[in-house]
DNA sequence: TCGGCCCTACTTGTATGGTAGTGTCGACTT
DNA sequence: AAGTCGACACTACCATACAAGTAGGGCCGA
């Protein structure tokens, strides 16, 4: 009767964690939910260990809190935590740019068409979820390709804080990113560094427009 | 007839957790050494469970590898990701420099200089484990006095790369980060952006001058 | 003597039982 | 009726037992 006959890759525990963190990024899961061990466990059809060691690591990114003896809960959306994690986001993802436009890597280069096209297509299709698996994807690559894959490593923790908020964001809005994306590559085509890290600063500076309109539409989610 | 009867702090899992990224940092425990679940257990007087969640723990900030089925290794120092680090934390933290000489909270301000204090005395003890940890508890206060607490938290992971390798350097080289300390203290004060950006970028800058030597002394210690 | 197979001693991964701490709700007292 | 105390149910946490998989060595056969 449950759903889950092939574990596919990796882990009880990976598959728990990858699950759970689909859920609550996608908002399945909104803030404030209490999550239990034992419901998880009985849902997933494993042990309530593995359980346990998805949470943990939900914990270390911040986007679930285990209070000692008491219970775990998904955490609200901070808004001041998000302004101080595109804040870093930016510090990193600018230079990652400007080293980009310095010198970039090859089969990087070409798989980073690749994705913008796929992206463009999922915007078309206005599906949000392989639409933000691109923009992952994107971002990983053009690291990657400038040589410093550890900075994507980085980003992706502090991202948790954002990607909820983007969520929202993607109503009807996905095509513009798809052009930013593509001003930042000409950028790095070019060669030019500070046109690269300008256009990945304008690229990131987006969320801070819907930000408050969002705040308005779901305080519920908010702390 | 073991050592730890007041366990002290947190839970058996996050003590072991610390007590082994110390020794790991301090080369105590060298690169390449094999990591048993069940002498750990033994030695630290506590179950296979919460050793096992404090290796996954370190294996999330890449300083030692799980291999399922196999075994758990201390990850050696690479000196590509220690570039790769390098370049990520200058990225943020100058960064942060730039937000802290806009505008620096008071009581932060008044903590640094009673932490700079008590490195100097470290370091004029050849106390090298002090001396580190008041350097993190400096940059994570410049950090927190900046508004940008989260800064630090993302640095905290990528230093992992780094701390090992410091370890190394500080034969009897601490006073000058001291100085260096100063210096970025002293253009947050002026609010000058520029000049204290230019100051950690110095500051970060100073790991380089050393890795040849220490890679050409220890090169059992590195891949 | 060399090559292939199986068996054993390890490893991590998972499941389950029991413990201690915390919040809540109800009964009792004032 | 209001306040306080106590038992209960819930949680995360830890310990133990079991399962699954891998690497290495010894044995057998050619």
């Amino acid at each position: 009767m449950d759903a889950i006959r092939v574990p596919s890759p990796g882990s009880a525990a990976q598959r728990v964690e990858a699950e759970l963190r689909r859920a609550i990024v996608t908002l399945a899961l909104p803030p404030g939910t209490r999550l239990s061990e034992q419901e998880i466990a009985e849902r997933a059809g494993v042990s309530r260990q593995p359980v346990r060691e998805a949470l943990i690591g939900l914990a270390r990114t911040r986007l679930v809190e285990i209070l000692p003896q008491r219970g775990t809960v998904v955490v609200k959306i901070s808004v001041r935590k998000m302004m101080e994690a595109r804040f870093v986001r930016e510090a990193i993802e600018t230079a990652v740019a400007r080293r980009a436009a310095e010198g970039f890597d090859r089969s990087a280069r070409e798989r980073i068409d690749d994705l913008l096209d796929l992206q463009a297509k999922a915007a078309a299709r206005e599906d949000h979820e392989t639409f933000q698996r691109y923009d992952e994807m994107f971002h990983a690559t053009l690291a990657e390709g400038a040589g410093c894959g550890l900075a994507w490593e980085a980003i992706a923790d502090i991202k948790a804080h954002m990607d909820r908020a983007c969520h929202l964001t993607l109503a009807g809005s996905m095509a513009p990113l798809v052009d930013q994306h593509r001003a930042i590559v000409t950028a790095v085509d070019a060669g030019d560094p500070d046109a690269a890290a300008a256009a990945m600063h304008a690229h990131l500076s987006e969320i801070l427009r819907a930000l408050p309109r969002i705040e308005a539409e779901h305080p519920d989610l908010f702390e």
